[in-house]
RNA sequence: CGGGGUGUGGCGCAGUUUGGUAGCGUGCUUGACUGGGGGUCAAGAGGCCUCGGGUUCAAGUCCCGACACUCCGACCA
């Protein structure tokens, strides 16, 4: 059939789902390499999505009081040095500024691979008092880590992100921040990208450099692999001490702010990409589509009146708060539906001289290509449903997707067997040791992924060594 | 950083084994016909064959060396 023509571009996921992925980030047009590896162009489209991934979760921020704020993007190599873990954690993929002009600098400079020391010492010549707390910032900016090998939104050499830092008085504040924010990137993802997700806390060995804790938010992609699609940090005291941020206390003697920080970045795309998409290209959460409806006029040179209602329903569209574009090129119908699936838009609206005489238009849905026709009175209203259904339907899907292959294990041989088998999250308990955990990466493949917050509470025993213990903790093969 | 794969018009590829004028599909341009799922025909434009050495009368093809992209590991968001 000529319909699967352009679906033959695209390489099945059964086939090669690494494959696939790469075959949408180009063909839908999101991303293209650039001239040095690791470094990626986001195109328009690519952008547009991110643009709105910001717009939205911007908003959420500023609703529980973070305000913005831009830092350099050049550490010098002693402020970074002063913190001994982040230094460790960081150093083999810091890349550094050792020239300006022609000149050799006194001290090299790197560029940032997160802001933590640049806020602090920003804070340490700031801050005074406790009035002056909670300082609530956030910053979106690009960010540099040399990785080794790079993919296109998953790991690149530099990526975009948002990084939130605050300083609080207390050590309550700072950990009822850090799980704030944490909900907060649950709560966007479930409700803005259609991604249901596992809220949890790190083991020691997969936490932050730096931090005392760190929570994550996990999600399962359509390979069953885990892709931790956002974070946030508990830090303590630790990096004010490092840096000498103090502030007078209430009680006038001088205190260290406790200090959270939390991210999340493009990554989240290729999150996107990875838990809607088909084999017929991407499939968009309706309220991050650039484009929630295309509009394609069916035979419009024959009868003026098709182009003059399509646009009239546009502009209904519009004035309903729905992002549209009109295609009226000379691509045939068959193109346009192809070209439009594989970018995920996720209404199509086509209407013709048929349309006309019934008042009515058709809309497709890329979710599952169901076809309804709607009537022209009341469009507005009838799309917006439709846009709710499909986001609705979308995370059913990614939800079932997340419970059908997550399996309640109790040995590391079986553990094993499902990471070299279709794949899944295992959850199991876990005595707590790094023997333990390093052991299942060895003897089963997977690493740990969080220890969900939601603890059952039971008593059962450890996969590997056997003792009996109570923690919860999600395994699985990770991007 | 270890192991594979691939570099040829914009994109996807053949040609490399056996050296001998640079090919195909698609896209692009122009025109006509079409038009409810990648439509038809015609005429065109477009190539330091990744880069650098070497062998040869002759290299896309053989030899040596770089580089890039990509996949799988290890590391990370």
């Amino acid at each position: 059939m000529a319909k699967d023509k352009k679906v033959e571009q695209i390489t099945d996921m059964e086939v090669d789902f690494a494959q696939w992925y790469t075959d949408i980030c180009r063909k839908a047009e999101l991303v293209e390499y650039s001239s040095v590896k690791g470094f990626t162009i986001l195109r328009p489209y690519g952008y547009a999505i991110w643009e709105n991934i910001q717009r939205i979760m911007d908003g959420m921020f500023k609703k529980t009081g973070h305000v913005n704020v831009a830092m350099p993007v050049l550490i010098p190599e002693s402020l970074l040095k002063k913190e001994g873990e982040l230094v460790n954690g960081f150093a083999p993929e810091v890349a550094w500024v050792t020239m300006g002009g022609s000149e050799q600098l006194e001290e090299r400079l790197a560029f940032r691979p997160t802001s933590e020391t640049m806020f602090c010492d920003h804070w340490h010549s700031v801050l005074q008092s406790y009035r002056q707390l909670p300082m609530l910032y956030n910053q979106w900016c690009s960010v540099i880590r040399w990785e080794k090998t790079t993919r296109p939104f998953l790991r690149s050499r530099e990526f975009w992100w948002q990084e939130g830092h605050t300083i609080h008085e207390t050590a309550e504040e700072a950990m009822a921040e850090t799980e704030q924010q944490l909900n907060c990137y649950a709560d966007f993802c479930e409700n803005v990208l259609a991604m249901p997700v596992v809220k949890g806390r790190k083991t020691e060995k997969e936490k932050f450099a730096g931090a005392e804790a760190t929570y994550t938010i996990e999600c399962m992609m359509k390979d069953r692999k885990a892709l931790q699609s956002g974070t946030s940090h508990y830090f303590g005291d630790k990096f004010s001490r490092a840096y000498d941020v103090t502030f007078t206390g209430r009680d006038n003697t001088l205190q260290y702010p406790f200090q959270t920080s939390w991210g999340s970045t493009t990554r989240l795309i290729g999150a996107v990409i990875m838990t809607h998409g088909d084999n017929n290209g991407l499939v968009l959460p309706p309220r991050i589509a650039p484009v929630q409806v295309v509009a394609i006029p069916i035979a419009a040179h024959k009868n003026p009146e098709v182009l003059e209602t399509v646009k009239a329903i546009l502009e209904k569209l519009d004035a309903a708060g729905i992002r549209t574009k009109l295609d009226v090129s000379e691509q045939s119908m068959g193109w346009k539906c192809a070209e439009y699936e594989m970018r995920g838009v996720p209404v199509r609206l086509e209407l013709g001289p048929r349309d006309l005489e019934n008042g009515q238009c058709c809309l497709v849905r890329r979710d599952n290509r169901e076809k309804v026709f709607a009537p022209i009175e009341g469009i507005g209203e009838s799309v917006k449903k439709l846009l709710d259904d499909i986001h609705d339907n979308l995370y059913a899907m990614a939800k079932k997707n997340l419970e059908e292959n997550t399996f309640d294990l109790t040995t590391w041989e079986e553990v094993r067997d499902m990471a070299q088998g279709r794949g899944g999250f295992a959850h199991t308990k876990w005595c707590g040791s790094l023997e333990c955990e390093l052991a299942m990466k060895e003897k089963a493949g997977v690493s740990s992924r969080c220890m969900p917050l939601e603890q059952s509470g039971t008593t059962g025993k450890c996969p590997v060594c056997g003792k009996e213990c109570t923690t919860d903790i999600y395994w699985g093969v990770a991007y």
